[in-house]
DNA sequence: CCTATATATCGATGGATGTCGATGTTGCGC
DNA sequence: GCGCAACATCGACATCCATCGATATATAGG
């Protein structure tokens, strides 16, 4: 049951929020990529190689993760579109697309506005 | 089973990862907060008021979701350092912590050395 | 073609997670 | 202190997901 509707008001008014549900469950699925450890580290790997490429069988050891799970979390970067295969003869090779990740970094950065407000609101309440 | 070692090398030797599983696990934990879209909603919403901030009871109406499901999700963002709670009266203001979304963006953006070296790579790939 | 290597896919499984209704807790006003 | 309103927590449930072994697919070499 929702809170009932004829309480004072507490706030200003929240009338719509700026991040329709579509475009919400798109940027949800890009940093769930990101929510997982193993992931996080095969990023950071490639980003150590000259490039920011290497093939698959670079990639286990060093995780302690089996082929079959490297192959998945690989699997989920690529489908969010932070790497991209490319086939050199028996061996695939991925690399990091620098691109997607400036996207992402751009969808966390405030917008100036906020940003300053919430400074001088911090401010006030200190002298206060 | 992992792969032969005895196989011939088909890139560089990869000696070591960056992030060593600790670190990788913090970051991990903090991506997945922001791996929900409702999550992603609150948070948006929050962006848009005056100040970053909200109370719990004008973020479930808009949200569609009901008030145990929002205040979980607070949950989540607070433990993750994402949002910082005070207490008013009998209400309870939510506000974003911007300074830890830029934490997040600095874990995004490559190191200038990999940029230029794929950036260069890539030119050379268009000219062959 | 046949074999071996590299990678992807499949099926199963245990654990994490989103969601909700019900209930507990805290603060305010009378 | 009583009752109410705001919010948190609990317990349950369904779903998703990371992981693995087994197996399929593809490529290279002979």
């Amino acid at each position: 049951m929702p809170i009932r509707k004829s309480s004072p008001a507490c706030c200003a008014p929240v009338l719509k929020g700026r991040l329709e549900p579509g475009r919400a469950e798109e940027l949800a699925e890009l940093f769930r990529a990101l929510g997982d450890p193993g992931r996080l580290r095969l990023l950071s790997f490639l980003a150590s190689q000259p490039g920011g490429e290497a093939c698959v069988c670079n990639l286990t050891l060093p995780l302690g993760l089996t082929q079959p799970t490297v192959s998945h979390h690989l699997k989920v970067l690529s489908e969010a579109g932070l790497l991209e295969r490319e086939r050199r003869g028996t061996w695939m090779y991925y690399r990091l697309r620098l691109e997607r990740l400036e996207e992402m970094c751009g969808a966390l950065v405030p917008p100036k506005r906020l940003a300053t407000a919430m400074q001088r609101r911090a401010a006030t309440a200190n002298v206060e």
